[in-house]
DNA sequence: TTTAATTATTGTAATTTGGACAATAATTTA
DNA sequence: TAAATTATTGTCCAAATTACAATAATTAAA
């Protein structure tokens, strides 16, 4: 085990896999790319490569997400980092998890470079995926949930408009449990939001009223210490 | 930036960086060491070194802080990972920071390998560290700040038996809040705690009840999902 | 031995929050 | 116009939170 070389120790690499969140259809759902390259050809996969070695990383995950993805200025957050000896059949390669939270509908998703195809997948269905990712997507999703209950990292998977009920049920979905209507509003009471006189279109029964986040004036109350979000 | 060969990727190293805490006086510490070697000789830091080619993290965490502090038998968690191209000064370096919480009086800390001195510091103290150390530093001590509101991780950091005020204490240092006495009392009412007959000792004044904390009896309740540690 | 000082521990009352459930309002479609 | 559906608001009660007060136990000094 003991290595006699400072320089033996300069024979890893390092990667970076992008996990992509997304809501719609009252689920929470990951970008995921099928690989059309060995290793793990024809698997499903969080989109991910290998660093570059005087690459940073925030900037590497752009850049692999951009190349496999289309996808860029999306801000993306650190999750856990796996490092595993053989988790890569190649060689010894650690990968740091980052992820992001989007609003589907406001990007195009196309796959290319290996990537032969792209979907948006919901996180009750998802297929077996190359290397370690299911376990890289479920801890990120962990962390995912644990930001959702103390954060209001909510509204940047909602529409920019959205009603109470869509934002309801996004809870619903990540926390797996009912909640009584009435008592959600009264939750929410105070986390700062517009309501638009907008309605929503298109349903066959009375619409909802339209909200958006006030950001700006949350970010003051939480200056202010008069308010810090909570579930 | 684009490069050709595959093996050029393989050109990089990583770390492990071991942030021990504990707690005594009143105060929340972190294990540091001085540097005898370079880079930053003389140099304060948190306890890391590169991890072999072929060895687990876990295993290197603990490999590690073994061989520079001779604790063993720790349990450590990832914390977050650092990888700016130039935080090393001899070339690639990826850390990935793991952390764990310890009763200082419980073990034997000695400086040994290439660390010349170790001592724990309050983290109201912390010199200048070699490397990113601060920033690696602060950061998983708001890991832990996170963790206390939400776990009973407090536990791991008191002594086995405890007064309630030391407890109350922890608490105060960590999130730079007075608390009222009755009310913090009212708020771990439902904390499994074994109240012994032993009291305090050497204390010129009434002396307190002395508590340990059930693991036991918290791990069964969190299983009916009876009850969740929050603060 | 008594008393002052100090801290531990428990209690109270007012206020706020949380959960179950009911009532009313607004809209669409038949 | 009525039935159906969903949005929105309100009420009640139990539980938790907060500020503050009262009492108990112990040490050390007079």
């Amino acid at each position: 085990m003991y290595l006699i070389n400072f320089s033996d120790f300069f024979t890893s690499a390092f990667s970076v896999d992008c996990i992509i969140f997304g809501y719609s259809e009252g689920k929470i759902k990951a970008l995921l790319i099928k690989r059309a390259i060995e290793p793990y050809e024809n698997f499903w996969a969080v989109p991910g490569d290998l660093v570059y070695p005087t690459e940073d990383l925030p900037q590497a995950a752009e850049r692999i997400l951009l190349e496999l993805t289309g996808l860029s200025h999306i801000q993306m957050h650190q999750s856990q980092s796996f490092g595993k000896p053989n988790r890569h059949p190649q060689g010894r390669v650690i990968t740091i998890a980052y992820f992001a939270l989007i609003r589907i509908e406001d990007f195009e998703i196309k796959a290319s470079s290996w990537a032969e195809d792209i979907k948006w997948t919901a996180m009750d269905e998802i297929p077996e995926l190359a290397f370690d990712h299911n376990f890289i997507l479920s801890e990120t999703y962990a962390l995912l949930k644990q930001k959702l209950l103390n954060e209001p990292v909510c509204f940047d998977l909602l529409p920019e408009r959205f009603t109470l009920n869509e934002m309801q049920q996004l809870y619903e979905f990540a926390l797996e449990t009912e909640m009584d209507k009435a008592n959600f509003r009264k939750k929410i009471k105070y986390v700062p939001m517009i309501a638009h006189d907008e309605k929503q279109q298109n349903v066959k029964h009375r619409p909802a009223k339209l909200f958006s986040f006030n950001k700006k004036e949350y970010s003051n109350q939480v200056a202010k210490k008069d308010y810090q979000f909570k579930m």
